[in-house]
DNA sequence: AATTATCATCGTAAATATACGATTAAATAT
DNA sequence: ATATTTAATCGTATATTTACGATGATAATT
């Protein structure tokens, strides 16, 4: 029964979602700010920061991976990750865009 | 095996993930959308807008209110929903605040 | 009082997400 | 050459999410 309704939706609002989805654990938030933090890429000093195991570690930075907000290199026996800020921008930009730069409240409208 | 780690995290990470959750779903942003636009709160038209059963957008409507990002009313047989801003706006300046603020790239550090 | 409209909730099916141990593959160190 | 380190992937268990029809409850209409 859950079948997918992506294509009945605007690809706006899909794709916001999709970023939104990216961000919704935890985990993938710390990742994001820990690869934020630290101005050199970071490898696997993810899964020493992070309360999971190291096969959750790399499939939390798959699915960052796939929403295209981080970037990752193999560096020797390591791989290496860092955020993709192109992405990272755009969607911060399309979030606002959609929520907090328009539609406040017309002042004098009564609301629930 | 699924087993919640949420107390491994700070509040701060947890919270960010827990507002990005309500909106992963595009149905969840069309909704916000839609209240936003509308001056008056909006009731059931939202099922018209929706491609979604009335029940699924009951749904949806229930984790928004769970994520206290829109406020409820009983409005005689229908039922009146709005977003809450002060929530909202605040979710919004946590997320800035983590993300956009903070963290760019030093510049001249070679990354990926 | 009976009907209708509106919406929440229940029950349920199927898809996704989360987590981990085990295994694998590749680079590095011994 | 062999052992070790690093990290991806596989397999799997469980939890959560998504979706809908059916039912229920409440208010408005007839």
């Amino acid at each position: 029964m859950a079948t997918n309704k992506k294509e009945a939706f605007d690809t706006a609002e899909v794709s916001l979602a999709d970023f939104a989805k990216a961000l919704a654990h935890p985990a993938r938030v710390a990742i994001l700010k820990t690869l934020a933090e630290r101005s050199t890429c970071v490898c696997g000093e993810l899964v020493d920061v992070l309360p999971l195991a190291q096969a959750t570690v790399s499939q939390h930075l798959k699915e960052l991976k796939k929403a295209d907000l981080i970037k990752g290199e193999i560096d020797g026996a390591k791989s290496c990750y860092c955020i993709n800020w192109e992405v990272f921008d755009l969607m911060i930009g399309e979030f606002n865009h959609l929520f907090a730069g328009l539609h406040r409240p017309p002042e004098s409208s009564e609301c629930c």
